[in-house]
DNA sequence: TGTATCGGATACGTTGATGCATCGGATACA
DNA sequence: TGTATCCGATGCATCAACGTATCCGATACA
């Protein structure tokens, strides 16, 4: 989209300091907001003086927009990853069925000490969305690719146990995906009562496969 | 909270220019966020200079602290408005049921065009709550209101027709309002698919009601 | 070992937001 | 109509972030 020096004309060093831009991006835009993080300070942490950035990126947005691009291919590759690791023989109990829909749903289970920061850079990415087409673009993109991958996988298990969800797929993935973030978001502020996204999760999945006929 | 001037001792005048710069911060964090909008331009919006907002907050984040307050003050009660609005007679028929239940959960149904501004200042407040413990018990405890609310309603409502949820009444509750902003969110960034809030409701309504004993 | 190029550091001028100290006009009350 | 008070406007000094132009050291290659 943007002009990247074609790619291949990156020097492993200069890839490295990219990274190290990207990866104190993440940090400091969880901890700040994008749009309250200063560009000194996203180098600060990556132990680089504004010289570095500005021989890398043309602007915080430009960071703003690969450090999502990144994000997002990250968590489908780690979704895949969570796809694959499946065990078949553990699905036929409805815990092991429950406890591998969770970890597929939230994109890589329970990594509990990022949980925070990526909730909050989610958060970030939807209000940037918001206010400008082309992120929002960029975004649904990410979470079609997303969506469509838990659909195969949801149908591809589910068909596996002779089992059906009493809703069209694509209907049930998203109620799932909603479920779990406004748990997430839920639980992440502190908030009372029994909104937490295993519980959700699992009534939901219940009622979704109440009616199902069995094996 | 923060040192208010003993809310009675305010002017008519002073509260009037009060309100006119939340209706200008309104419009201005959801235009451009929080941490990007300037004091200046808030008070630019509002037909005011500095001098004048010095002389009603103490900084930008008393400002914002006041306007989640009000807004948050001012959804509930159009909650409660909306719920008194409810026809006993049309909750008979389905359509009439899910029409009543939507514009619940909407919390004030279709008021289209601000739906736009209302969101992105939701998830200012749910991000701006992410970073401050005491942002988030304001913002938790309005939320967790809303929900009490809507638990009373649908309990009584659906009593009048003889229906029951399959799940626990607060667990419905988290669904429809997961279900809801996650449709909604989506809808309003441009999603294909049919992820949309009224879609999602519908089904869910269904669901949950799938097996509730007639009347 | 000499040299050229690349990558990041340093230094500088500019801009825009901030907070305060002070001023001026309008409203209320005698 | 005169006067006091309140409230918002104005002017100013400060500061932090920005972007760029330039410099220096390291790595690659002859």
């Amino acid at each position: 989209m943007t002009t990247e020096p074609a790619i291949s004309a990156r020097s492993p060093r200069r890839e490295r300091t990219r990274e190290r831009l990207l990866d104190a991006a993440f940090e400091v835009f969880a901890d700040q907001g994008v749009q309250g993080a200063s560009i000194e300070a996203v180098c600060e942490a990556a132990g680089f003086t504004r010289g570095a950035f500005y021989s890398n990126f043309e602007s915080k947005e430009e960071l703003f927009l690969a450090l999502m691009d990144r994000e997002m291919r990250t968590h489908l590759a780690d979704l895949e990853r969570s796809v694959a690791a499946i065990d078949p023989a553990a699905l036929d109990t409805p815990d092991g069925f429950r406890a591998a829909l969770r970890s597929v749903v939230s994109g890589v289970g329970p990594d509990v000490p990022g949980e925070r920061q990526w909730c909050v850079m989610k958060l970030e990415f939807e209000l940037l969305a918001m206010r400008d087409p082309d992120v929002a673009a960029r975004y649904t993109a990410g979470q079609q690719r997303q969506r469509a991958e838990l659909i195969v996988v949801l149908t591809r298990v589910l068909d596996g146990l002779g089992l059906r969800f009493t809703v069209d797929v694509r209907t049930a993935v998203d109620l799932l995906l909603g479920a779990y973030e406004a748990g997430l978001r839920a639980a992440l502020l502190g908030a009372p009562g029994d909104q937490h996204p295993e519980a959700l999760i699992e009534v939901l999945v219940d009622v979704l496969t109440a009616a199902a006929p069995p094996r």
